[in-house]
DNA sequence: TTGAAAGCGCTAACAA
DNA sequence: TTGTTAGCGCTTTCAA
């Protein structure tokens, strides 16, 4: 097979000639071939193998005015998302939907603030036809940007902004962050702990809001002694589960919102002496396999389909493009909240 | 600011009619405005600014045959690279080079070996300037596609097959493996261990090559019951510990080629009741803080710079496509190897 | 069912 | 220094 030198690709001009039809013909082959006599068909088709025809896609968007690709954006500059799986997963979610729907993934991240001029420019500038964001804080600029720039988006994770009045609210999916909670709560109630301990994630973070929310579900009245808030990391965790061991020493069973700050926990109890589950059990949240499964004891935990969410993200935007590209009317655009299953290991 | 309804936005066109000036000096200004007079610069920024005018990426692309995008191909299927943080960095990295440089990231996820086809279609359709990848096994396609495809091509990791005669090498982006296994097994004789052993990684893969290289410079004649192999996760480090252990139960020390499985051999240290270090002293690579600060005792190991290497590759290629551009002779493309260092923690 | 022709929005010779 | 003009490769009316 020889080498294509780049810009020597032959053209459909040159598919047609050695097909021995029109470019519209052509055309109408490498589209789908609808409404061009079989003998056609076949002809182009043979000449477009035989010259390793591919379609030009800049020529192509110029007139049909879509890229067949979307913009997912992350907008998560701590160094959080990065040193958890949980991006990673929800990317391949995404990527396997695009892939198969034959679309493309442009990878926007943000940085800083200075970087969302950048992201306006490019999210305007006809690149993408539509975008997919997460974890929004509520001042984020992004749902600006992208309804300026005309573009379908779907949001991972419940957004915390209001809809400004009059507007269609974002779409988004997100897993059952209050269902675990209340689960892994109830859990330990089952195994007849009393004194459930809270290590809170963020509260401006929907997940950590609705995790709360989930325990105070099942915790009716909440005693504030046994709540802590973290940040989601280790290290928060850890000084979580220090704070509330000095102020509630009886305590019989933490919910951590998230797998790492569980991990933190569970070194502190150990650093204690404290036995697991023994005296303390400890429930997480996420199922972060090379935390939850390292942890001694592992650690029971929440698990979500973090790539099952990825790819719903990626499906309910393709499905709104259509729409829009059929023209029916904007509909009240759909959320997905998957469910949680709670995962029983050692630590509970 | 109004919308923009899409399909609806300025065109060039318009800009040089609002300016009073022929579309080509429009042109001249969005581009940078060389050789185009003062105040005519002005009136056509203005018109840029009053319009919100921003160039059409398609047009623009198909008559200058550059698309300010490169593709970051993923090929690595296993699990490993979406449960280590790894891949995130370096992503984080490439990102931030990319961004600085105002081009673009396509993300192509290589799910499993029938999305080549989409792949290489996609790499030849012009959408992109160049490509990065990753973790490449020998037999691997993605060194065809590329070349067929005529894209400048830059790796992360040292690829592992040979370059085809009267070809350029490839460039590459790598720690120093080897060197930084010396540092880490050197480190453990300056201890006074002797009976080190190794759990290497899969031999396939040139980052466990390298790695195991560097624990053969310092640990002179290999005695093989002192290496077991692993293939990067936790479980493998688990059972290579256990087969080490029940071969040599005299071994005072190991080096693991990361730290998923150096946390594995810790477990089962623990499970064993042998001290860390006191007895036997571990050593792990990668420095992946989630793993390496949560094991205990806290995980000594070589630390590389992995958002740094991102940023090489994503310069070096940026560099690569600047020096075809200026049709300058294809000198050997070059390589970089960043360093490593050691981070001594509790478990040595 | 097929082909001729008119652009999509932009850049880059070439002329003036 | 500026404008005129000819495409880049493709899709899509509109006629035939």
């Amino acid at each position: 097979m020889p080498d294509q030198s780049p810009g020597s690709r032959p053209t459909l001009e040159a598919v047609a000639a050695r097909a021995g039809v029109s470019r519209a013909t052509a055309s109408r082959v490498v589209n789908g071939g609808d409404g061009v006599r079989k003998p056609l068909v076949d002809r182009v088709r043979q000449a477009v193998e035989e010259l390793q025809y591919i379609p030009n896609h800049a020529a192509r968007t110029l007139v049909t005015r879509r890229t067949g690709a979307v913009a997912v954006v992350i907008a998560e500059p701590e160094t959080r998302i990065f040193s958890d799986p949980f991006f990673s997963r929800q990317l391949r979610g995404i990527g396997k939907e695009l892939a198969e729907q034959d679309t493309q993934l442009v990878l926007l991240i943000v940085e800083g603030p200075g970087d969302f001029d950048r992201i306006e420019r490019y999210l305007c500038g006809g690149h993408v036809d539509g975008a997919l964001a997460f974890s929004l804080h509520t001042d984020d600029p992004l749902p600006g940007i992208t309804r300026r720039a005309g573009l379908p988006t779907v949001y991972g994770g419940r957004p915390s902004w209001t809809t400004p009045p009059g507007e269609r609210t974002a779409s988004y999916v997100d897993a059952d962050n209050r269902g675990g909670a209340r689960a892994a709560v109830q859990h330990l109630r089952d195994q007849g702990r009393r004194r459930i301990a809270c290590i809170c994630g963020p509260p401006d973070q929907t997940s950590a809001q609705d995790r709360f929310d989930g325990y105070r579900d099942i915790q009716l009245d909440v005693d504030p002694t046994l709540v802590a808030e973290g940040d989601f990391t280790v290290e928060s965790g850890a000084r979580a589960m220090e704070e509330l061991l000095d102020r509630r020493p009886d305590l019989d069973a933490v919910f951590a919102a998230n797998d790492l700050m569980a991990s933190g926990a569970l070194r502190v109890l150990a650093e204690r002496g404290i036995p697991v589950p023994g005296q303390v059990a400890v429930v997480g949240f996420d199922d972060m396999a090379s935390v939850a499964e390292a942890t001694v004891p592992p650690l029971s935990t929440v698990r979500q389909d973090v790539e099952g969410q990825g790819r719903l993200m990626a499906r309910l935007l393709l499905r709104n493009l259509d729409r829009d590209r059929a023209r029916q009317g904007a509909e009240a655009p759909d959320s997905v909240i998957t469910p949680t299953t709670l995962v029983r290991r050692a630590s509970s």
